[in-house]
DNA sequence: CCTAATATTTGGACCGTTCCAAATTTGGTA
DNA sequence: TACCAAATTTGGAACGGTCCAAATATTAGG
């Protein structure tokens, strides 16, 4: 039950050296004798004496402050829970701890977060940033020279550093696995529109078809929320059209597990009678029957990379903002209806 | 760009009044005149002010810190990440800010983690214990009169508050179930022998056992590691047996659809067959096939409810360890044979 | 044994805020 | 108008470290 905090004067009085070499033990310097130097150490043992970063950051003008900023839009969702262990990974390795803090997609939120992370004096920010998020959220971060990352979703306009991943090479090499499969009609299902992480999965999908001389047919891109409600409207719609889909890619694993929902109301086998590649490979994917095709990410790589980017900019002077593209893995399992082990693909005209 | 950082003193020289004044605007006392106040905030604003809360800790000796930590053992698994989100949302909302780390079940990651969220002063502490805590691990937070509230595991000998779900009622209910579904051979598979956890649910499975004028048979009890292999290593133990059982408690879920794997390897058909029930409730139980009968322990509740008791302590001076127990609830799904719609049970002789 | 170097230690100012006691202003009343 | 109480404001000393210039100790060379 120690009574007042122990300090460096404390110390200093029970070592019979100064609050200076002290402080110089603190900071491992080599100024002070080695005898001095175990003495004090020991005398810090003795008393419990916990060092006040707080103290020290006052001081020390700002920068570094041994604290990062983490804040993700859903840590529910297993996949930024894996990005922040990532973070966190790095992060603590490199003698830092994370501020870390969940903004449930509300905008609100996430502001009341970073100004009080702000407060808190962090040395940088990585954010997943809630849906909204705009420039000038960040504008205040930037200005205060604060090296800000952004992940997994890029914010249009903000003069930041991003690690997103490769969203136009995941949907492609996934439109290419569809076509050498024997498909020809492939739909593009789910997600809003006004993201750029549609945009770039979109363009993924136009190019591969393009690229594999199919005509385009926009009937078949059908957006929806980017969830399995999404999904389930989305594959009912791509059913209704006159010349139907055998395949589909879906924004994300959640619109896939919808999709499949609305095809075995339909009495349609996914995997079987029709074609189906998610995105993200979120960790239910595997479990799922059919297990998912589904292009994979690594959230805790981007994670790390993300933490490093971030580390870089906080040791160089002026943070210059840079973009990561992290690439993508296609995962064949079965809801492509291409077995690992070689069976002969569903028969792509039937539906 | 602002190039110096913006100090009570640079607004109180632009106000017109002495920092002392912009002090008690910062804390929103009623001793300062309307008028004034407005001044300063608006000077303040125009200023871009960034309230430094380190050099206010400084002065405010340590208790306030409005920094809470939270340790969690395996942040991956969803169960640890919907405890920090519950955890974050008392927090933020009392105006505190939360510092997460991941110790992946490292003792010596916890105590770097432990001692780092000390030198920056956090008021309290939650923590999910890595697995092998002591309670000396604690004594150093404890001693210092930093409330802790571990969660999930406790750690036996440690005076400190604690929130846990209440393994014995979980268990107690599940055999109950089983039970009322036909079946008299009922095994206990999984989990290490040496923790408090399996202690509790243990204890849950005999008093049932008892409770029902069942014999007690400690064959059927058999343990293994509290994962996926060590599930299958459990079932295939547990059908060796000369008398064989026809459902069983399994320790959590991942040791379910252990036992899942096992007894289809076998020809046996859970939830058909076999009874089999989880605990836990993790994401996968619902969508799993058959979907998992299971113990739901609600992890963002107990996150909530432990954060709030140590809120509660922090407040409070000196923290009264307390412990809660929170309570869960029998989730019947396929596994357990009780089809919702009212399927008649699966014959409990056959095996 | 003295002196210049080199090695080590040290006093005090300072970081940005809060707190306290004292000073100043304001308002009401005799 | 003088005087007292209440309302506001204020200077300066903390808080626990770090930093710097200057002081002191030690060592080597002559």
């Amino acid at each position: 039950m120690g009574k007042a905090r122990v300090t460096v004067v404390d110390i200093a009085k029970a070592a019979g050296v100064s609050k200076s070499t002290v402080s110089l033990v603190l900071q491992g310097s080599s100024l002070v004798n080695d005898v001095t130097r175990t003495k004090v150490s020991a005398v810090m043992r003795d008393l419990g004496y916990v060092y006040n970063r707080g103290a020290a950051n006052l001081r020390q003008a700002g920068a570094n402050s041994k604290i990062i900023g983490v804040v993700v839009n859903d840590l529910t969702n297993g996949f930024f829970a894996e990005l922040a262990v990532g973070v966190d990974m790095v992060v603590q390795s490199a003698g830092f701890v994370q501020f870390l803090s969940n903004t449930s997609e509300s905008l609100d939120r996430q502001r009341e977060v970073i100004a009080s992370m702000r407060e808190h004096g962090i040395s940088g920010l990585i954010l997943s940033p809630a849906r909204g998020t705009k420039a000038a959220d960040l504008k205040p971060l930037v200005s205060a020279g604060i090296p800000v990352v952004v992940a997994v979703r890029n914010v249009p306009g903000a003069k930041v550093s991003a690690i997103v991943s490769d969203n136009h090479d995941g949907v492609f090499a996934a439109v290419r696995h569809l076509v050498s499969l024997g498909h020809r009609r492939i739909a593009f299902l789910g997600g809003f529109g006004d993201t750029a992480v549609f945009k770039e999965r979109l363009d993924g999908y136009r190019d591969a078809i393009a690229g594999c001389q199919l005509p385009a047919d926009e009937t078949l891109i059908v957006d929806a929320a980017p969830s399995r409600a999404g999904g389930l409207e989305a594959i009912g719609q791509a059913l209704m059209i006159a010349d139907k889909p055998t395949a589909a890619i879906c924004f994300n694993d959640a619109v896939a597990f919808g999709a499949c929902d609305g095809l075995r109301a339909r009495g349609i086998e996914p995997g079987k009678d029709f074609a189906l590649v998610g995105f993200d490979d979120v960790i239910e994917a595997k479990t799922a029957v059919p297990a998912l095709t589904t292009v994979s990410v690594d959230p805790q790589g981007m994670g790390r990379r993300g933490a490093q980017l971030l580390l870089k900019q906080i040791s160089a002077g002026k943070p210059e903002p840079e973009t990561i593209v992290s690439s993508v893995r296609l995962v064949v399992r079965e809801s492509c209806g291409a077995s690992r082990e070689g069976a002969p693909p569903a028969a792509p005209q039937a539906v």
